[in-house]
DNA sequence: GCTGATGTGGTTCGATCGTATCGAAACGTG
DNA sequence: CACGTTTCGATACGATCGAACCACATCAGC
């Protein structure tokens, strides 16, 4: 078989001329022929990497998804040895946040995408499963901060940690349309996190 | 002039058409012809009621925030005389999740619009002013309970309800996917609400 | 050196898009 | 009744869509 790794690469970069488009107006100018221009490649390039248009909208998706869940896999990384569960959960939910481009133009391109998530199953996969993950994740490290006396025990930590990533997810909307700050969003989320870790 | 009536009607009556196709299958689906057919006019209508594509989009938004407004306030008389904050901070918040079909399809209009949001200002006004207001409403809500004693004197009603509303706004998605039921998504605001209604 | 699989570019096709246009029906007003 | 405005149906136009098609490269294995 001829070289793979040009294979990726391309993928890749159309993926990211999707990303751009989706982003800027909808999957609705995402069509062959933008896409192919945005990349700077030829359309019938695209045809052979993703083959119909609905094909290249999920691939490009799957790689955006891949890319994000990589980069928020590296800033957990970058707390350190052995992060507090405060730390932890902080770290998790300003993930949910459009605190940078990537995580900005990330978000933007699944909010493009939400229809599509509610009739097209395919579409949805990659997504569907994702949140639970997340709200998982938050409790564990809630009943862990319980564990260590830093969490009231009588609190709900599945309860609990549903809402705060709701929160979180809910805090996108305004920021991505400039009514809150960036800074805003993340006080707002500081201060629940006072309130569930009061003795930190 | 001729008939003012059938105007309003009319309107009304091709918005809906908008509003089924954009809620089940995005604004790209949402084209002149498809329109004409779901709402079983010519197409010619729609020119002359709305004018251009974009003006269609928009007054079909328009319409629905108007319906959507209306209804809210109707649920909001339906509280009784003199209803506590407790009771109305419950009422917003629940006019956030998709508890009924009318708010259902408000919310996945609104999700389908909302990349239009985020470039075209013309579409955004409608908008971006409303999230704003519920937040601020929800704080003059627990600063009326904090006089009442319902709530903990020292609460910041700002960001406080700033996170409640946020909360409620993410947890359209899961509920909309079918991750969360109404029920679970009630439950977890409800369990807010008691926490900052302590006393009641 | 031939062959077949793999990759690439350019072009074409039928369908559908948004919009403009033209003429006639419908209707209030004089 | 006649007239001008409003409403509306049918059609046409240029543009653009997704997808198919075709002619070449390129290269590994025989």
């Amino acid at each position: 078989m001829p070289r793979k790794v040009d294979h990726e690469e391309r993928r890749h970069r159309i993926a990211e001329a999707v990303w751009r488009l989706a982003a800027r107006r909808g999957l609705e100018d995402v069509t062959l022929r933008q896409v192919a221009a945005e990349a700077g490649v030829p359309a019938r390039q695209l045809q052979y990497y993703f083959g119909t248009r609905d094909h290249l909208l999920l691939g490009a998706l799957e790689i955006l998804n891949a890319d994000a869940e990589r980069r928020a896999a590296e800033r957990m990384a970058d707390l350190g040895e052995e992060p507090s569960p405060r730390a932890l959960v902080r770290a998790v939910l300003f993930e949910l946040l459009p605190l940078d481009d990537e995580r900005r133009e990330t978000q933007i391109v699944h909010a493009a995408y939400f229809i599509r998530f509610l009739t097209d199953p395919a579409m949805a996969t990659p997504v569907r499963d994702s949140p639970h993950a997340l709200e998982e994740l938050v409790a564990s490290l809630l009943r862990h901060g319980q564990a260590l006396g830093q969490v009231h025990a009588d609190l709900d930590a599945r309860a609990e940690a549903a809402f705060l990533v709701a929160g979180a997810q809910g805090l996108q909307p305004p920021v991505l349309l400039g009514q809150y700050t960036a800074q805003h969003a993340t006080d707002l989320i500081d201060r629940q996190i006072d309130r569930v870790f009061p003795g930190t």
